[in-house]
RNA sequence: CGCGGGGUGGAGCAGUCUGGAAGCUCGUCGGGCUCAUAACCCGAAGGUCACAGGUUCAAAUCCUGUCCCCGCUACCA
């Protein structure tokens, strides 16, 4: 065994239960697998913890929108991202949900408590409420005075609701931030935290709702809803034991404060302020750092359902093997840059890096062995010179792909291990055992040589472990060895001279033809397939089409279409609005009079090209103010869902003023 | 002057903090080898490091200014 190094304790966000997720959110257990297999390989008495985040209003309207109850919602989404890590071979120790009974029951201990003290208190939420939509609203985000939604007038409104003083804590944290340098990573990080939220003053947080139910209960006013956020982050220590009243389980005295917090970039501002505030007024120690990641996108954009670009983790498993798409997406991942998931891309790193590179190696050594000694790799100790280069890259792995892990640069951690791979390769045509084979009085030698690369390959093989598990047990499996210690894995002797491996070695990835990946992809979903499918999206992501999904309106009367007044229009005038980067303002001719129409195309067209257009327009839509222009109507557009967008203009010359229906 | 990220050989990136001969992966071309998965090994071509000034013995790196791209946000009627 590695020397024990005490405990580590490593958690993901908690994965938002609101439906499937895709490869963007996989990423993130995947990285948190992989650093803590690392650390348990290293001796340390690892923790590692996931699970969902299962209230708020959002999971309450989809539930009603699919006409299940919340419970039921949580339910599946539940199964389905458990489903996902697991099929990703993630080892989390401990999967929560917010919604289990001993974590419902702690948060509203430590609400209580933190009432009770004094840190949260009674007040009101002020704002301008719009009555139909039933929200409220805050100055900056009234148009035009009305309502966002709905354009209807706003009254000013007050709703009660608990508070939690943050100015109080703010200082101290601004302090700790800056004691500790490595608390929020990436260090870019830290500067927007401190410059754009602590500097200018916290506010005090809303931390109860009483327009929706499916949360938390406040205990001592059943009307509100512990807010999701509170709810939410606290997972981390009811987790493994924490208790209100101090009666704390004996895994949360060992393993708390936190080692690492492993989120998106998108949450750091709750976990490096929020969360570390909660914590101090609960007088229990912070997190000792919080990692922000880059996300991993698809083609050159976020992925989303509306954006036709969805991608999930087990259609790529399907095609390529859990251990493919792991080190895809380790490997593939900068560390404070967006990563960008592409087929071709795939595609490459598997055929050059794990089938050519590693799966290649591996193979090669055994069958040498198979054909010229029976399989049976004895070390007879017939040095030469270029073994030394050999080792001295072999033995210093371990050190380097540490130094990468420190600073939890995973990907070049990776890197280094694939550096020993080729440096097999390259040995193996130093040594040319081909050669070495036909002469009768190298056979000590050439047994030494291929001694040496199952060694290396045993000490990569193990090295690999904690990123892509099943790979390294293949190997090893094949090399007939067991599982090595870390801490011996800068000696030689990882392999056992004169074991006999395998004589029938698999292989461990076969080349993929990327056209046959691609065709793949439109096969499993052809495109234009009724109901959403994953990759009728990801077909249209890489071929520009847009199948994807649609979503549909409810049908309409003839009466309702009545109620549109279409007609052709001739752009008179046209010019970019000023204050804004999308908009367009037209002077449009719609026969007995001029409209001025804004619209958000001037992506794809410059004034001067719109001026002469013949244009498709609704006449009788209600004006609008866009960026403080009045806008009398639309010109309407076909948008593709890969983000290309043309007008719509009448196939024959048509006056203007043309009816359309 | 809204906030932020970025512009380095065909593609994707590192290097920028702490100036000191422009690097990696993939692709392309040529060669080698034949144990292996059309694999592996060697070599070559290919970059005015967005642009313009400045500091310096020396700038991808520091300073000033400009242009372009991408997120977020406000206003995609």
């Amino acid at each position: 065994m590695a020397q024990d190094r005490g405990a580590y304790y490593i958690t993901t966000a908690i994965a938002y239960a609101s439906g499937k997720p895709h490869i963007g959110n996989t990423y993130e257990i995947v990285l948190a697998d992989a650093i803590a297999r690392y650390k348990r390989q290293q001796g340390y008495d690892v923790f590692f913890q996931t699970g969902t985040d299962e209230h708020g209003i959002k999971i309450e309207e989809k539930a009603k929108a699919a006409d299940v109850t919340p419970r039921q919602f949580v339910d599946n989404a539940y199964d389905e991202i458990r489903r996902i890590w697991d099929l990703m071979n993630t080892s989390y120790d401990k999967f929560i949900r917010t919604t289990d009974d001993y974590h419902e029951k702690q948060v509203q201990k430590i609400f209580k408590k933190l009432y009770d003290q004094g840190d949260i208190y009674k007040g009101s939420y002020e704002g301008m409420y719009c009555t139909p939509c039933e929200s409220f609203w805050t100055p900056s985000q009234l148009v035009d005075g009305k309502c966002p939604d709905c354009g209807r007038p706003v009254q000013p409104a007050s709703e009660e609701a608990y508070f939690f003083k943050m100015s109080k804590y703010a200082p101290k944290l601004i302090q700790y931030i800056e004691d500790h340098p490595e608390f929020i990573q990436p260090a870019a990080r830290k500067n927007e935290m401190i410059n754009n939220f602590l500097k200018p003053g916290l506010q005090d947080l809303c931390v109860s709702r009483t327009s929706f139910t499916w949360g938390i209960p406040v205990t001592f006013d059943e009307k509100h809803v512990v807010y999701v956020w509170l709810d939410a982050l606290v997972n981390y220590i009811t987790g493994i034991g924490f208790d209100a009243d101090g009666d704390h389980g004996d895994l949360y005295k060992s393993h708390w404060p936190a080692d690492l917090h492993l989120i998106g970039k998108d949450i750091v501002r709750f976990h490096t302020i929020y969360w570390p505030i909660f914590l101090m007024a609960l007088d229990e120690p912070l997190p000792k750092q919080v990692f922000g990641h880059p996300w991993l996108l698809v083609g050159d954009g976020k992925m989303s359902k509306s954006k036709g670009n969805t991608i999930y983790a087990d259609t790529l498993v399907d095609m390529f093997g859990v251990d493919a798409v792991r080190y895809y997406m380790i490997h593939e991942m900068p560390f404070d840059n967006d990563g960008v998931f592409t087929w071709d891309t795939m595609v490459e790193r598997y055929n050059s890096d794990l089938a050519n590179t590693l799966g290649n190696l591996v193979k090669r050594t055994i069958s040498m062995g198979n054909q010229y000694i029976d399989g049976v790799i004895e070390d007879r100790g017939v040095k030469e010179p270029v073994d030394d280069d050999l080792y001295r890259v072999a033995l210093s792995v371990r050190a380097r792909a540490e130094e990468k892990m420190a600073t939890l640069h995973v990907a070049d951690a990776i890197t280094e291990i694939f550096e020993l791979f080729k440096r097999c390769n390259k040995y193996i045509d130093e040594t040319t055992p081909w050669i070495l084979a036909k002469e009768a009085d190298k056979k000590d030698r050439l047994s030494t040589v291929l001694y040496n690369l199952c060694d290396c390959i045993v000490i990569g093989a193990t090295l690999l472990a904690p990123y892509m598990p099943d790979t390294a047990e293949a190997i090893l499996e094949q090399m007939r060895t067991g599982v090595k210690d870390y801490d011996d894995l800068d000696k030689r002797g990882a392999f056992v001279s004169g074991t006999k491996v395998t004589s029938d070695p698999a292989v461990l990835f076969d080349r993929k033809k990327l056209e046959d990946v691609l065709k793949e992809v439109e096969k499993l979903y052809p495109p234009k397939k009724e109901a959403v499918s994953e990759s009728a999206d990801a077909k249209a992501q890489q071929d520009g089409t847009a199948a994807g999904s649609f979503t549909h309106k409810a049908e309409i009367s003839i009466d309702d279409f009545d109620k549109m007044e279409l007609r052709v229009g001739v752009i008179k005038q046209c010019e970019a609005v000023e204050k804004s980067k999308k908009l367009l303002c037209s002077q449009v001719d719609v026969g007995d009079k001029m409209l001025q129409i804004v619209s958000g195309i001037r992506k794809y067209y410059t004034p001067e090209e719109m001026v002469g257009k013949k244009v498709m327009v609704i006449t009788n839509l209600a004006p609008a103010k866009l960026a403080g222009v009045e806008s009398q109507g639309m010109l309407l557009c076909a948008e593709g869902a890969d983000g290309s967008l043309a007008l719509m203009t009448p196939e024959k010359d048509m006056p203007a003023g043309a009816e359309i229906g």
